[in-house]
DNA sequence: CTTTTTGCCTACCGCATGGTAGGCAGATGC
DNA sequence: GCATCTGCCTACCATGCGGTAGGCAAAAAG
């Protein structure tokens, strides 16, 4: 009876237009993408989609909201996967990465926000950053006591970077794997993207982890310690 | 007796401009900041600025062409740096790091640049990467040869992660600090930006070089292998 | 002194923007 | 059958945008 009733399995109309709004935003920028465009890549007017977002700062409001809303969703199953075992950490990130490598418009929006709203950014950071970055401090440091995580590490500061080389890395992947593409230098099989996340991964943990002999399998197999 | 007849000396009007347009382009991007909002900041008319970009694209170029000829000046610095002893690789990336802790402005529109312009960066990445991009893999190589660098390390995708993470981690510090600041975990009387920056030093000597005991001194001078 | 050039200005223009007002067909409720 | 509500539309508007035309004082050139 409300105005949002809507079911959850349409294509309905709002959703298309999100799905617009989230690439062209992700890929212009907020102030450089117009109601008319999103409109017209629905195939709609404009008045039309004024009609169920009211206003174009209403549609950037949801288009957080439903990305937060995803997150939340996958949120679950990463701290699920975080204990305190070696090879779970390796889950964890992959599950992360592979949040924002599914579609990275989602990385390129969020990195967006982070520049041209750092303000609204730095509320949100502090508001759900503690959840789970508490959590993961607490990993570390435990790693820490029992020896099996350099010393020298700074946990938020780690954190802060792996959540960096993450999203920034596959916000801008698309741009920045011409150097990849240059290089070929890769025998296996692999996507450049895989090759550029591997190595992600491989920088992540071979930061974290005090080393023993020649480590970094490209397997996704945990070779037990 | 050109139209470019400028003394290298002078605060003139054209580098106010420059100056004002890097910091707000930098802030809210270049499709957000109107060239009215920057003759504001300088103190002048909008046709005035007009007068000396004849253009808003012009002034932009102008901007991009400022910052690589900056880039320029300090990449000789950074090339010599960039021998085969293992210390100097420390001098190399804090040399980098510094260009963009300098001013952060820097590393925000430079970001920006990849995220707003991809195909153009995407030509001044092949343009102008390969430079150094080739001497720094010859270097990591030499070092997997010789042992010192961990074998399973992808050299092109390692280059791209530390750039990206120099890059982004500047360019998104001031908002993403406030999980630093949460923390609060610093034994040392270090700035937040230099505890950040240790941290980056250490992710990248940590997944570079393969490690012996207890490495990643905080002191800036080089423990010889 | 006169002419040209430089640097900044006022006045104005065409255009795209975000947003309002209101119409209108079809589905729904009574 | 009638009233209401939903979803999309056409028509219109005020505003701010990037950019043009041209004036005008001071400096430079002859």
């Amino acid at each position: 009876m409300a105005k949002t009733n809507k079911k959850q399995e349409e294509p309905s109309v709002r959703e298309r237009i999100l799905a617009e709004a989230m690439h062209l935003v992700a890929s212009k920028g907020y102030e450089a993408t117009s109601i008319q465009a999103i409109a017209d890549a629905v195939g709609i007017r404009k008045q039309s989609l004024l009609y169920h977002f009211p206003s174009k700062e209403n549609l950037h409001e949801c288009l957080i909201e439903q990305l937060v809303a995803r997150w939340n969703d996958v949120l679950p199953k990463v701290m699920l996967a975080a204990t305190n075992s070696r090879g779970r950490f390796e889950a964890v990130m992959r599950t992360v990465v592979e949040f924002f490598a599914e579609n990275p418009d989602r990385a390129r929006l969020l990195l967006r926000e982070v520049l041209d709203r750092p303000e609204e950014m730095r509320r949100v950071m502090m508001l759900h950053s503690q959840v789970w970055s508490s959590a993961l401090r607490n990993y570390i440091q435990d790693g820490q006591e029992l020896g099996s995580v350099d010393p020298g590490l700074d946990p938020e500061a780690y954190i802060l970077h792996i959540l960096t080389i993450i999203l920034s890395g596959l916000a801008t992947f698309s741009t920045m794997s011409v150097v990849l593409e240059q290089g070929t230098s890769t025998g296996r099989g692999e996507t450049e993207l895989e090759r550029y996340v591997d190595e992600m991964m491989r920088i992540a943990q071979a930061s974290l982890f005090v080393k023993r002999s020649s480590q970094s399998r490209p397997e996704n197999e945990e070779s037990v310690s």
